[in-house]
DNA sequence: TGCATAAATGCGGGAATATGCATTTATATT
DNA sequence: AATATAAATGCATATTCCCGCATTTATGCA
């Protein structure tokens, strides 16, 4: 029962369910998220780890970035009932659509890159120095 | 979505998915619900009314009691979901089978009955003074 | 009307949670 | 090795949540 009083406490916020809602969309790393939900690098790490804590996702290293996405083989069939109520119950939700609105614009960059962004469109690959 | 988080926010506490068990088994009020989990008269109270707030639960007064039932039938498609997924989450926790077991043996009496609760069984009906 | 009692609620203390800031860690490139 | 940077984390603080205690409210009966 403890497993499952903390996976609800998981989702008893507003910006988890916001991360979730991304991910359903695709695969995405920590910066991408921040992006699109226009929130701190700290606060979207630690959603990310939250969400991976109780088993919604999976993650696997890239160079510098950690690609989360939402485990669907291996969470067990109650979580993956919830994923689908939760995504069903967001479905035209003006913010969700938002985030996902940005999440196409987002790039995998951090806060470094993210201060030069308007100099312009950046490849979706770490630049050279 | 302030909704589906609150919805989450009910879940996320243990005693409020006993309590949500112990509906599932039968209609209850108040004090058969403090028996059954043996909790305080305000904590049940509370509990009842937090899960009614967010939608799970009906309430009819017979008398001086408040019975408290899963509102089968109003409530929305996603709470209904949540109920099933959670009665199947928690069969077979022993946690809710005691719960489950002490409701069978717990009578519509209040504090002030319980309090001589030892002296024998009690009808279910108010006593007489 | 007065009393008995089930349920609801105001208040307050303590625990748990969320999050910004600063720093550290992990990884890649030169 | 030195540098760059995405991600993770320690710490401090503000907020929220839980719950016991005492009291109030709602209801029924004599």
């Amino acid at each position: 029962m403890r497993e499952l009083v903390k996976t609800y406490k998981v989702l008893a916020d507003e910006s988890r369910l916001r991360v979730l809602n991304l991910l359903i969309e695709r695969e995405c790393c920590v910066c991408e998220v921040m992006q699109a939900l226009e929130i701190s690098q700290s606060k979207a790490s630690r959603i990310l780890n939250a969400l991976y804590d109780v088993g919604f996702l999976k993650v696997r290293r890239e160079g510098l970035w950690s690609l989360y996405s939402i485990d669907r083989d291996g969470m067990s069939p109650h979580l993956s009932d919830v994923v689908e109520a939760t995504g069903r119950a967001c479905a035209g939700n003006e913010q969700m659509e938002s985030d996902r609105w940005r999440l196409k614009t987002a790039d995998r960059m951090g806060p470094g890159c993210a201060r030069e962004a308007g100099a312009g469109k950046l490849s979706a690959t770490p630049r050279k120095h």
